[in-house]
DNA sequence: TAGGTATATTACTTTTAAGTAAGTTATTGC
DNA sequence: GCAATAACTTACTTAAAAGTAATATACCTA
């Protein structure tokens, strides 16, 4: 934990409180998914973005890596408990998001 | 919406995806407050990104401001009809954030 | 040996978020 | 007339997020 945070909220955003996370962890919430898949499902990212993403949510426990060690290279992302515990909130982000295209 | 949008979520993280915008909104959930209360409510946050995210939030029609035409001036914020449809995701998140201080 | 493949990394630039600190307004009460 | 008050605004700076484009690896296939 941080110091100085006063509410668990304000935790939480420091996780996951940036524009691409959430999209990643969302789109990873189906399965485990190869790195090239995971980033075509989330066209509008940059290849560093993605790979800046990842590995801060891999540092903080909420995906993990799995290196297959072939030719081409095979990389594997999927949700950790910790990371798989925010579904519902995913979810409803994203039903939430869907909602608004009737409201305007 | 906006142009080329994919997923829901992202036009979601577009509206909310800052560190501080669902601090605010979360620290609304219990009803209207003043400006100055709802601030102290969020002792990080610096007096200009208090001021630029509730514009924000107001321009998105998350919350609504409201002046009351006396001295020392007073205005209140409060979610709209859109905000308050955010309140189940808002309290998970700073549930969730809470659980991690048990996890860590 | 050139091109393809998948997964990156690196260097560089731009944009956005965030912080600091001082100033503004319009009154009331001392 | 001056301090206090609440809610800003402005100017300036720093830090973080995000984008663009080129390059690296390491093998396979044509």
């Amino acid at each position: 934990m941080n110091k100085e945070i006063t509410c668990p909220l304000h935790y939480t955003m420091t996780l996951i409180g940036t524009k691409w996370k959430p999209l990643i962890l969302f789109h990873l919430l189906e399965g485990p998914l190869r790195s090239g898949v995971l980033q075509k499902h989330i066209p509008e990212i940059s290849n560093k973005m993605f790979t800046q993403s990842v590995r801060e949510l891999e540092k903080d426990g909420l995906i993990s890596r799995k290196i297959y060690p072939v030719v081409p290279p095979k990389v594997e992302y999927q949700l950790t408990k910790k990371g798989c515990s925010l579904e519902s909130i995913l979810r409803s982000l994203d039903l939430w998001g869907g909602n608004e295209n009737f409201n305007s």
